[in-house]
DNA sequence: TAGCAGATACCTT
DNA sequence: AAGGTATCTGCTA
């Protein structure tokens, strides 16, 4: 089922960008790490029968230049067909966050008519970071919150999450988001 | 205004 | 049917 997909790895400054792509180039999974072995480790367990690294893809760049805080340059398709429904719900709200802003979990929640911790847990489990930009979303303290590289929260992780969201110009003062980069979705 | 229960809602297996 | 949660709110001081 899944097995021409294709797993892409790229370096860039001191971190690791792993993509995996479908038989239309459409993005399955991608990560990011601080270590390559764990990034590998990590899509092995995310998916099975994956080709191993080709040549340089068009989407691990993309996945660079999300991560270096700018839009994307062209449409990315996802497949999202191992994910569940309640996932493919709160990413499709995640996908309308613009760049630079950020919304809160309690938020989201609100807007698809689910809990605040539901919406924690499809974020945490997001495949596709960046593209589906699950550092914009914080807990409704207006705190940096969570987030995590290689496969469960850390320090490190938010420390990265901070620096996606300054690249992205939103406005901090201190371990504060300023109220001016929060944006709501629409109920 | 920061810290801390207790409560809630709901997804996943 | 139980277990887990990258939350929220209101109460304290």
């Amino acid at each position: 089922m899944s097995e021409n997909n294709r797993l892409f790895i790229a370096q860039h400054e001191d971190k690791w960008f792993g993509v995996i792509v479908d038989e239309e180039d459409r993005l399955v999974a991608s990560a990011f790490s601080d270590n390559r072995e764990k990034l590998g480790k990590h899509f092995a367990h995310l998916s099975r029968n994956t080709k191993p690294v080709e040549k340089d893809h068009w989407l691990a760049k993309e996945m660079i230049r999300v991560y270096n805080g700018k839009e994307p340059s062209r449409k990315i398709e996802i497949d999202f067909r191992n994910v569940s429904s309640f996932q493919q719900n709160v990413y499709q709200v995640l996908q309308g966050i613009p760049t630079g802003k950020v919304t809160t979990y309690g938020s989201i929640a609100k807007a698809i008519g689910s809990g605040p911790r539901a919406v924690g847990t499809a974020v945490a489990s997001n495949p596709y970071s960046p593209f589906i930009p699950c550092h914009r979303v914080i807990p409704a303290d207006m705190s940096i919150g969570n987030y995590s590289m290689n496969g469960k929260p850390s320090i490190e992780g938010c420390e990265v999450k901070r620096e996606l969201l300054e690249r992205e110009g939103v406005v901090l003062h201190g371990d504060k988001i300023d109220a001016s980069s929060l944006w709501k979705p629409k109920a």
